[in-house]
DNA sequence: TATTGTTATACTCTATAACTATA
DNA sequence: TATAGTTATAGAGTATAACAATA
C-alpha cells in the first residue's frame, strides 16, 4: 500500500488549469489589442467600475502590481479617453482615477469579447456542463482570493 | 428582446480560467524552481518521456516555442543531467534529445509537485466535484489541441 | 542551396530604485 | 520626515535574425 500509481503530469488539475489558462489569456489578449488595451488594463477598468474612484496606489495594491505600472496603465487609458485623473482637493498628492463614459463602453466591449471567447472555448460542452464548469471555477476563484 | 443582460467580466469562464490559470502557473513555477527548472523545461521533459527521442526542431514545433529557446532549455537540462544530446549518425546536423534516468526522476518530482498543488487548489471542493472538474478540463484541453 | 542547431540581438512585461511634489 | 505619483533603470522571458556546420 501507499504505492503511488503513476499519474501523468498532464492529467493533473494544475497542469490543465495552467495550459488552458495560458491559451485563454493569449486569445483574450489578442482580442483586446484591437481596442488598444493590454491585459491588465482590463483589470483596472473593471476595478474602477466596481469600486468607484480609487487612488493609483490603492489600485496598485488591489491589482497586485507595482505603482509604476499603474502610472503606465493610467497614461494609456487616459489617452484612450477611458479614464480621467482627478487631483484629490483634500490631498493634492493623490490622483483619483475615474472611469469615463467611454471607459465604461470599452469595458463593455471587453466583456463581450470574453463572452464570445467563452462560446469558442466551450463549444464542445453541453449547456449544463458549461454552467457547472463556470460555477466550480467561481468557487475556486473565491477560495483563492481572486475576483469572481 | 435581444437585450443582453449585463454580465460581469469576472463571471465569464474566460476571465476565471485566465486568472486561476495564472495563479496556478505562478505557484507551480515557484515549486519547480527548487529543482532548478523553468516552467517550459517541464513540458520538454514530458515530451521526451511520451514521444521518445526527438530532434530539437521537432521539440520546438511541438512545444510551440522558438528553436533558440530549445537550445537554452536543453543546455540547462543537460547541466542538470536530465537529458543528453545525441548526434544523429544518419544526419549529423540533428541533435536527438533523450531523457536520462535522472530526468525521469525529475519529471516524477514535478508530477508529485503538481498533485500536491492540486490538493491545495481544490481543498474546498468535495471529491466528486473535483473529479468532475478534472474531467471537464480534460475534455477542454483535448478540444483545444493541448496535451491531456 | 536548404536545413539544424547555435549565438547575437532586440522586444515585451514588469519590478526596483531614484526623484519630485505635497503633506 | 513621510507619502503619492512619476521617471529611470534593470531583469526575466522569449522571439527574430545572423551565423556555422552539415546535407
Amino acid at each position: 500500500m501507499n504505492a503511488a500509481q503513476p499519474v501523468s503530469l498532464t492529467a493533473t488539475v494544475s497542469f490543465r488549469l495552467g495550459t488552458i489558462g495560458t491559451l485563454t489569456t493569449n486569445r483574450f489578449t489578442e482580442r483586446i489589442e484591437t481596442f488598444g488595451l493590454k491585459l491588465k488594463d482590463v483589470g483596472l477598468l473593471h476595478l474602477l467600475q466596481d469600486g468607484g474612484p480609487a487612488s493609483q496606489l490603492e489600485v496598485a495594491r488591489l491589482l497586485g502590481v507595482a505603482p509604476s505600472l499603474v502610472v503606465a496603465m493610467a497614461d494609456r487609458l487616459e489617452v484612450l479617453g477611458a479614464v480621467r485623473r482627478l487631483r484629490d482637493p483634500g490631498d493634492r498628492r493623490r490622483q483619483q482615477l475615474v472611469l469615463t463614459e467611454q471607459g465604461h463602453e470599452l469595458l463593455g466591449r471587453c466583456t463581450t469579447a470574453a463572452q464570445e471567447l467563452d462560446a469558442e472555448l466551450t463549444a464542445e460542452l453541453d449547456e449544463p456542463t458549461r454552467q457547472a464548469l463556470n460555477a466550480v471555477l467561481g468557487t475556486l476563484a473565491a477560495s483563492l482570493g481572486l475576483p469572481h
